[in-house]
Order: structure tokens, then C-alpha cells, then sequence
DNA sequence: AGTCAATTTTAAGGATTTTATAAGGACGTT
DNA sequence: AACGTCCTTATAAAATCCTTAAAATTGACT
């Protein structure tokens, strides 16, 4: 679920923008009130829409008290046309700066531009049987909650998930996490299937399969 | 050595922006055919611009052909400014559309925003777990408090805390931070972490997690 | 359906690996 | 020479991994 925070003192103008994107399949939240909105606030977002001209604070000054502790992208909305204000508003570290009067159809491309870009950042993670595998952070995620697997558990795991639905035997398993010339019973690998099990039931899944004298697999299909 | 290759057919418009970029410090090639542009040689750049409206081959075409085996940001330069085409612009996987008459500072400033990003290099400082690093002054401050932290101490948290979330070996670590060719045990990284714990556990912070058998990461407070 | 053998699951303990901590020495700078 | 930093080493502590053996399950055969 991607979500979106739009700050705009203009109410009006405020739900036609949170519509138009919420149309566009995103959880969006609306806000009115810039001095509301503080960094902690805004990490839970992967995009901004931030107004420029808002009398209470305006949009470069809370785009500064937050940028350097937020990583998502921030669209500055704004009449004002001045080239100098544009660069400013860049300077401050913005990632576009959309000129009004604009169509809605240019602030959802722009929009889904930005967060596509998010998408394709090379952040190494997939989603299989339910289970979210972040590689560069060696952590399983289950929802909101992390799943707690020790390096082995979580190298089995991730091995079975990038090759869900295909079936390996305990040998094949050790060989492929702790290399050809590792020594020791591949029935240690039943012992870490266990503790995997174990673990994943507290959040109501069960994704690895027995296949009966083979061994085991992820499920392919994205069973909920 | 940042590079960027701008297409255009018009060479007087062509060198106009290739002068401005270079000013900017980048490293840029013009290209005035676009059949001479392939994907192959776009993979070679960190940036592309492209002219819409080109007689032999237009932009849109050109970036169909080349968008699925480039990662770069590609950016549209053109004077139709009819929403229909700002939106096929940005479905062909554009990551801005900029509409002539532009001015060379907002070319500019556009242009770093999207280099930006993509090193993800704030320029100045960032607030990550709580503690906030000045870049400049190679300081780290909690509050309002200054944690005096030595020179590989303060590498360290700097390249953890840039790359949070993110899971490094000792062995990652001493060479992301001395060197690939440095010599010693990288079991004094160890050491460090001790050191940079200690020190921020006076002000209740503990931002170092240790993930068992792979080695450290720094907190990522960031929901997603 | 019932029985048996093979296979898998579970459980518990000890062995092993990895990390945290502390202390001492090497090095360079002031 | 004094100081701070960095690195090494040794030891203690922690967590994980592996082994073993018993219990449960499965599949096949009578």
C-alpha cells in the first residue's frame, strides 16, 4: 500500500488533489495545517505533495525542518512561476515542483513518475507466499511485523522463495546455503524447517511444503 | 564523472544545453541523430535528455526503444504542451517532461534533482536514527549535543547511518571505510562499534542493531 | 482396514561459532 | 614525553548450530 501526504492550507483545493490520486489506487491523507506536520510525521509516507504559499508556514520552510531526515520524494505545488523560487525550491532538495494552474492529469503522471522510480531503486526485495524478503537487510516481514530468523533460517528461507514452487532435498539445500565443501548432516536443514515453521505460524502462515521422500518448497502461489 | 547525453536535432539548441550542464560540472555528449543512439550506448550514461519532436525519429519512439534495458533517468525536453502528450510522455516511463520555453536555470536545476536522487547523497546533512550528521564539519549531534566521536568512529556511523537498514560484514565495512587495499584484522571495526555504542548510550540512543553471523546495521526508522 | 517400514517432525543437550568487553601496545601528533 | 587514536589479543558471554534419539506421520502392502 503506497501512501501519500498532501499539505495544502487551501481546502478545496485539498480534496481535489487527495481525489484525483486516490483515484489513481493510493492511500492519501490530507493536511492543512503545515505546522501539524513534523519529520517523524512524514517518514511513514513514499511521497509528498507539499504547497509552496501557506500563510501559517510556507512549503521551503517546512520542506527544510524535514528533508534531511526523509527519504521520500517531495513535489512542491505552487503558482509561484519565478525561475528563482523553481530553483529554490530544487535547492532545498526537492524532486519536482509542479506550476499551477496544472491539470490533474500532469500531478497523477508526475506522481506515479516519482514512485515508480522508488520502485525500481535497486532495493533487492520480493514478496512470496505472503513473506516480504528484504535482502540488503536480511529481514523477513510478515505485514508490519518483522520475523525474527537467525542467518541460516533466513538464507533457507530466501533460497526456497526465489525459487518458489521448485523442490529441493536437504542435501541440495546445505550445498546451496553453506557451500559444497561444508561437513555435517543435511538433517540440520529439517531442524532449521522447523524453527522456520515455527515462527511463521505465529503470524498464520505455513509457506513451505513437504514433498514426501524428496523434500521441500516454497508455495508458488500467493496463498493469504 | 557524471554523464549525460542530450539528443536533439536542433545543434543550436544542442549546444545551448550542453554548455549549461557542462557549467554544472557534469560530463556531457550531444547527439543530433537519434538513430545513432541505441540502448547499449545508453547504458553507458547516468542521465539522458531527449527532444520530443525530431524529424527523423521522434523522442517518444526513441525512448520506447531503449526505456527497458536503461536504468538512468530519461528526461523529455519538448514545445508540445498539450496534456495528452505529457502524459504518453511520462507512460513510456519518462521521469520528467520539461516544456519549452524553459529557462537554463530550470534545466539545470532538474537535472541535479534526478542525479540527486539517484546517489542518494544527501549534500549537507541527515538525521538517521536519531542522531543527525553534519557532512561538513564531520560532526554527529543528538540534540542538542555534540557526540564527540573520533575520525573512523564517526566514518563509520556516517556510512551506516547513509545506508541504513542496510546490513554490512566487518569485512564490507573496513574496506567501504579504509580502503580495499588497507591491511589489518577487521576485527577492530568490533572495537569501533563498542566505541560509537558507548558514546551514544549517554544520550539513550542505540541506533547500531547487530544481525548474528552477518554483522551491523543501522536503524531504519522509515516504515515501508 | 490394518500393519509395517520408511520418512519426517519434534525436542533437548552439548558443541561450535560469533560477538562483547577489556586491557595492552603500536603509531603518529602535538 | 604526553596524549589520543587505532589496532591487536585474550577472555567472557551470548546465540546459533548440529547431533542425537524418540515421537509422529505418511505411504504401501497385505
Amino acid at each position: 500500500m503506497i501512501k501519500i501526504l498532501v499539505i495544502d492550507d487551501d481546502c478545496q483545493m485539498l480534496e481535489l488533489i487527495c481525489d484525483a490520486l486516490e483515484q489513481s489506487g493510493y492511500y492519501v491523507e490530507g493536511e492543512s495545517n503545515p505546522l501539524l506536520v513534523d519529520s517523524k510525521r512524514c517518514q511513514q509516507y513514499d511521497l509528498l505533495l507539499l504547497d509552496v504559499m501557506m500563510p501559517v508556514e510556507d512549503g521551503f520552510s517546512l520542506c527544510t525542518r524535514i528533508r534531511d531526515s526523509v527519504d521520500c520524494p517531495i513535489l512542491f505545488l505552487t503558482a509561484k512561476t519565478e525561475e528563482t523560487a523553481l530553483i529554490k525550491g530544487f535547492g532545498l532538495g526537492a524532486d519536482d515542483y509542479i506550476k499551477k494552474p496544472f491539470s490533474i492529469g500532469e500531478l497523477r503522471a508526475r506522481v506515479n513518475a516519482h514512485l515508480r522510480r522508488e520502485d525500481r531503486q535497486p532495493n533487492h526485495a520480493m514478496t512470496r507466499g505472503g513473506v516480504r524478503f528484504n535482502m540488503h537487510a536480511k529481514e523477513a516481514v510478515v505485514g508490519e511485523t518483522a520475523i525474527l530468523l537467525t542467518k541460516s533460517e533466513y538464507a533457507i528461507s530466501e533460497y526456497l522463495a526465489l525459487h518458489a514452487g521448485q523442490v529441493f532435498t536437504k542435501d541440495q539445500l546445505y550445498e546451496a546455503i553453506f557451500g559444497y565443501d561444508a561437513e555435517g548432516e543435511p538433517s540440520a536443514i529439517a531442524e532449521h524447517i522447523k524453527n522456520i515453521r515455527g515462527k511463521l505460524k505465529t503470524v498464520g502462515l505455513n509457506p513451505i511444503e513437504t514433498v514426501w521422500g524428496v523434500g521441500y518448497k516454497w508455495q508458488k502461489e500467493n496463498a493469504r
